[in-house]
DNA sequence: CTGAAAGCGCTTACAG
DNA sequence: CTGAAAGCGCTTACAG
């Protein structure tokens, strides 16, 4: 494998016997070249095996045709999704997309804004860790590309944003389980650190107060996002001395382990407690049982900053835009 | 939002009072810079707000700090195990990567290649599509970039490949059925069209063969690699007039959908009909019943695809490599 | 360490 | 359509 000399535009233009600024016409497709002139060329592009540079070309012309994406787990079917909207929306529009994902780490998002940066992305869709040091915010404020961010909110920064209403959404799940009957009812998973925990806790609050019960914090119990924390936290709820007899859970993925952790206890979910979790992954009516949760949409979250980025690129001194989606309850038979 | 003038290298040395040419080896971490003046180059950049631009410095070196990985469905958890290992071995060695999705679609993996080529990747992961055209093929044979192919291999391609051992994990899994007492074994989802069935429908026979079990062509029933397409198979076997009373599926993906369907019939999974799947995705522990499957490790695929391809970027001229990972048979309560 | 020059592969702008 | 020149932000190579 000799490292073969790239084909340059001069290169195709000698060969078509054109001129290089003829040829640099037609890659951008430009209409005022005949016909025959462009087949020429095209000719020439296929012969010698062209391929475009668009890296040279947006340096040339300060512009870019490609996108960050940071989140936090792509093992979260949630940012699956998420990621799906993105490139749905993104593709389309002819963006390339570089992928970052920061595990819920600060420095790894430090690291990542830092690349994405050096390779001239033309905007960025950050879906921040939980807690971002505040030297992270600060550089985030500084940021002089177009940003839009997602999921989590960030306090101070503007940009656009597009997320859901955790807080109405947590008091919906909370109100169902009210109707049905349940008094005792367990706030499971998360951690108290993040914004998108206090939402959903101020939810899961409102719903009590509105139904004069009064908060037991003894039932409010931190875990991992993940399976093995929702198994964790429904092992330490068992354990009370008055037991709740439904549970909210932080996330879907919380939820299954509560499941889980259910079963392992020789319960029976939905039945012995009632389980309700929080985003609606396709998994999740896939459950045993299938769970009742809170749809956040996480695909079209993903198409909306997208499509938020592509309009702010477009045009950087539109009005801000922070977009909100009504969370929707889906019940099935966990609860 | 003014467009700020980005602040380049030879802005840094102006205001540093140094040359350009001592900021560019200040950059690139030269050792043989006083501490003193590096000190003070670092700190003006720290005051302009500095930002390498590492797509004007890979153009002029020739390098490439990028790859591109191509995979066929982020919804599918093998793939975001196997981008989950890719990311964690080439963050590492310090690239970045484009993410494009196929939805299995060759046309779209047309696209993504020209995309990726025009942006000058370093370096190409490709899971290709179950059937590419022969344009395609004929294409990729033509890469003159580092490529290494991954999950699929393709005929007469030479490339680095790392993949699992299709037909010899679908003969364990249709052999432990056989230990069991199963007679009738169906093999569910899947297209006849990709290597990757024949390779497992190869397994199957091999098994059945050994066993001295005649091959009956109406249990193996094709189906999309979906849950659905699992629900559409196992519905289509309960119909046979002999219906079998295990099944080896595609992939987990189906046998999750078998198993769905198989409560659906109100018959019960694992005491009715056994069934086994392909790929140990996380999910399949969590199953119910848990589900017995051949691991095809994904995140390990996806290191190691990762990891020839940094060796085979430094070195272009090194020996092709081909690696098959040997799968193992997890034994769950689904058999 | 400096300084001046050339070049990566394009686009831009312009006179013809 | 052509042709020649300049420039995007870097690195390279070299003489000093």
């Amino acid at each position: 494998m000799k490292p073969k000399k790239r084909v340059t535009l001069l290169d195709v233009a000698k060969h078509a016997g054109v001129s290089r600024a003829t040829a640099s016409l037609i890659v951008r497709g430009s209409p005022d070249i005949t016909e025959k002139t462009r087949n020429k060329v095209l000719k020439s592009m296929q012969e010698l095996g062209y391929v475009y540079d668009r890296v040279a070309a947006n340096m040339r012309s300060n512009k870019t045709s490609t996108v960050g994406l940071i989140i936090t787990d792509i093992a979260n079917p949630f940012y699956s999704e998420l990621l799906r909207g993105v490139h749905n929306s993104l593709d389309e529009a002819g963006y390339s997309v570089f992928l970052g994902t920061t595990f819920d780490l600060d420095a790894k998002q430090q690291k990542l804004l830092s690349t994405m940066l050096e390779h001239r992305v033309g905007g960025l869709i950050l879906c921040p860790v939980s807690d971002s040091s505040n030297e992270t915010i600060e550089r985030i404020k500084q940021l002089d590309i177009p940003l839009v961010l997602s999921v989590r909110e960030l306090e101070n920064v503007d940009a656009d944003y597009v997320g859901i209403d955790y807080e109405v959404g947590a008091q919906m799940a909370v109100n169902h389980l009210i109707q049905k009957g349940h008094q005792r009812i367990a706030f499971l998973g998360g951690f108290s650190g993040s914004t998108a925990w206090k939402k959903r806790k101020q939810g899961y609050c409102n719903a009590l107060t509105q139904a004069g019960i009064e908060l037991d914090n003894s039932l409010i119990i931190e875990s991992e996002v993940s399976r093995d924390g929702g198994k964790d936290a429904v092992r330490k709820a068992l354990l009370h001395q008055d037991p709740p007899t439904a549970a909210i859970c932080f996330n879907d993925f919380v939820a299954h382990g509560v499941i889980l952790g259910l079963n392992d206890a020789g319960l029976n979910p939905g039945k012995d407690m009632a389980v309700v979790g929080f985003d609606n992954v396709p998994e999740a009516a896939l459950y045993n049982p299938p769970l009742t949760t809170v749809s956040s949409y996480a695909r079209l979250i993903g198409s909306q900053a997208a499509s938020l980025l592509h309009q702010r690129i477009l045009n950087p001194d539109r009005e801000q835009q922070r977009i909100i989606l009504h969370p929707e309850l889906v019940v099935r038979s966990s609860s």
